[in-house]
DNA sequence: CTCAATGGTATCTTTTGGATACTGGACACT
DNA sequence: AGTGTCCAGTATCCAAAAGATACCATTGAG
């Protein structure tokens, strides 16, 4: 019923449950969909997403290069050059997330429309 | 180049931004997939998510049902009883949500690989 | 009058994320 | 020599979110 492989993020303790929710990190699909259409840099990376912090940039990119997902290339010119890239496993996770990104992207002005119903439904304080 | 929609979760203050991070909550997929299969009480719902503590979970759901998401019916029975079910529009999102669960659970000999490599590339510590 | 079942809250601690300032190495300029 | 710039991050400190655990309300049964 559930699925007949070995792993299953409904079970306690199961790897995939940590994957999965990994990939529900922040700002992991935004680094990943941002790493799409090429390699990018550091620097470059900030710029594209915006409002993330260097800390939080960093660590969120050194979990995805320990889990395989991306490469971390150091040129040593000058200044030194870091450019991050989606490995072969990242890139078979871009579908998936491409269609969650158009979802959101899509259904913008239904979720607001429910956010208003809802709150009128919860304050009925006025008239 | 982005995509010619009204929304684009790279602009900053975007709303599909916030939604597309909040569909990657820590909890968010877990609860909409375990109600791919139907409507779940709350206790039900913890249980077969396992692990995640009442006030998580109520959070979660209220926006979830705030968003649109999934429905919540109160039956006035003795105890009371609430069943939580996917709307629609929360369907809509059963279908990227089992790829990405779906990559996750092949891809957990990858990773973990992938981790024990990085690890022992950080520390040539012993012989 | 007590107990159990259900669907949560309340409170406190721990973990994660954010703001902001700073480091280090190599050049380039003055 | 001294100062400034570029880049890729750290360091430090504070706020927000998640987790552990205990508790509450309703009410029907015993």
């Amino acid at each position: 019923m559930e699925s007949d492989r070995d792993f299953n993020v409904f079970v306690q303790g199961c790897p995939s449950r940590e994957i999965m929710q990994r990939l529900g990190d922040k700002w992991t699909p935004l680094v990943l969909l941002a790493l799409a259409g090429g390699p990018l840099r550091f620097s470059a990376l900030r710029q594209r997403i915006g409002a993330v912090t260097p800390k939080v940039l960093t660590s969120t990119l050194r979990t995805l290069e320990r889990d395989g997902l991306l490469l971390r290339t150091v040129t040593a010119q000058v200044p030194v050059r870091v450019d991050y890239e989606l490995s072969e496993v990242g890139r078979s996770l871009l579908g998936p997330l491409e269609a969650i990104r158009l979802w959101s992207e899509e259904h913008v002005p239904g979720v607001l429309r429910a956010r208003g119903e809802f709150d009128r439904r919860s304050e009925p304080s006025e008239s």
